[in-house]
DNA sequence: CAAATAATGTAGCAACCGCTACGTAACATG
DNA sequence: CATGTTACGTAGCGGTTGCTACATTATTTG
């Protein structure tokens, strides 16, 4: 019959809070059910395998981090493209925001190094993220797909930069920016 | 004091060529001995502890990328700030500096969950890296020391977005930085 | 040559990893 | 009440982790 999820969402919750804390990457299974409040062994009978469980996961931080990103920045469009990419990325430098960066470079570590599923929740973050930094880019914005894609990929950068310590260099980039995205004004 | 250090430089090479093929969160003292035909008990005499080990094949992996960097693409100037962000990024998909940028992404990622050593390390690498840029801008950019700050926080956007299969994405990222500068790349 | 020192090998510890075999409840249905 | 299905705990397997105590060999030095 059928009633598989009882309160997978529940699990999926606690083990997103210790992930966000603790990292993807080094999380193993017997730390993530003791912040379930399960075991082991139970985390297998409900996702099948670790991966089955990391995938789950993984699409369970993104829809989280995406209601977070909509619902702490409502939908306004910047002024400039530097403007709309320091607002996000100000954003993403809260210590709500903090732990899914940190999330987010664990999985594109793992996906560089050839993981599948990994690699299936990032482009999903990333196709989310395409629109939402869409909308945000000015009215008259030309060519806004390419547009948002320059300045995703440069919040990106950002992300990198900060993480390695070189937040400074983030900010000189962002700035560099404000010239040349103003033409046309 | 008699001969404290015969060939680090050789293990160092040997787990640097395996660190580039398997990935540097994952390796673990066996395999890399393995790698460098010793044993884990002998990386630890010569190393002190994992953690010595890994901040020294960092240095290693950073000094050996940005030899090849210089070698690969000699200094010469480019016409478009998009366009150097574009030779860079060839560069670095190319498959000698592929593994380079995967390693990377590890670094990053450790150095965002607060590995000293990788903070450490990627401090270095950007630094050198800056340096590369900005001896390959267009003579007359304006703001040289920002102008490069933005091309390298795009390259390591890019980067992000090759490693989980947006490379499209990347590049149209690119094509959007070029409009306002003279076309024909 | 002998003693001291450095370099390397052997064997293993204690902890952790993902995962599974197995036993036991709870519960719905006949 | 019997039976079958689902939910969950216990115990442990085989493997890997970083690291170390100890023994042995090689090299230098008095």
């Amino acid at each position: 019959m059928a009633r598989p999820k009882p309160d997978r969402t529940a699990l999926l919750d606690a083990m997103a809070d210790h992930v966000l804390v603790h990292g993807l990457n080094t999380a193993s299974l017997r730390p993530l059910a003791q912040a379930a409040e399960t075991s082991d062994r139970m985390l297998i009978y409900h996702f099948g395998s670790k991966e089955g469980l990391v995938g789950e996961l993984l699409g369970h931080l993104a829809a989280r981090m995406a209601a977070g990103l909509a619902s702490a920045l409502p939908a306004a469009r910047a002024v400039t493209v530097a403007g709309a990419v320091g607002e996000v990325v100000d954003l993403m430098r809260t210590s709500a925001f903090q732990p899914y960066a940190r999330v987010w470079l664990d999985i594109v570590s793992a996906a560089g190094q050839g993981g599948q599923v990994q690699r299936a929740a990032g482009q999903q973050v990333i196709d989310g993220f395409l629109d939402f930094i869409t909308g945000r880019l000015p009215e008259d914005t030309p060519a806004p797909e390419e547009t948002a894609r320059l300045a995703l990929t440069l919040i990106e950068g950002v992300m990198v930069m900060d993480a390695i310590g070189h937040r400074d260099t983030a900010d000189r980039a962002i700035a560099a920016l404000a010239p040349q995205a103003s033409r046309g004004d």
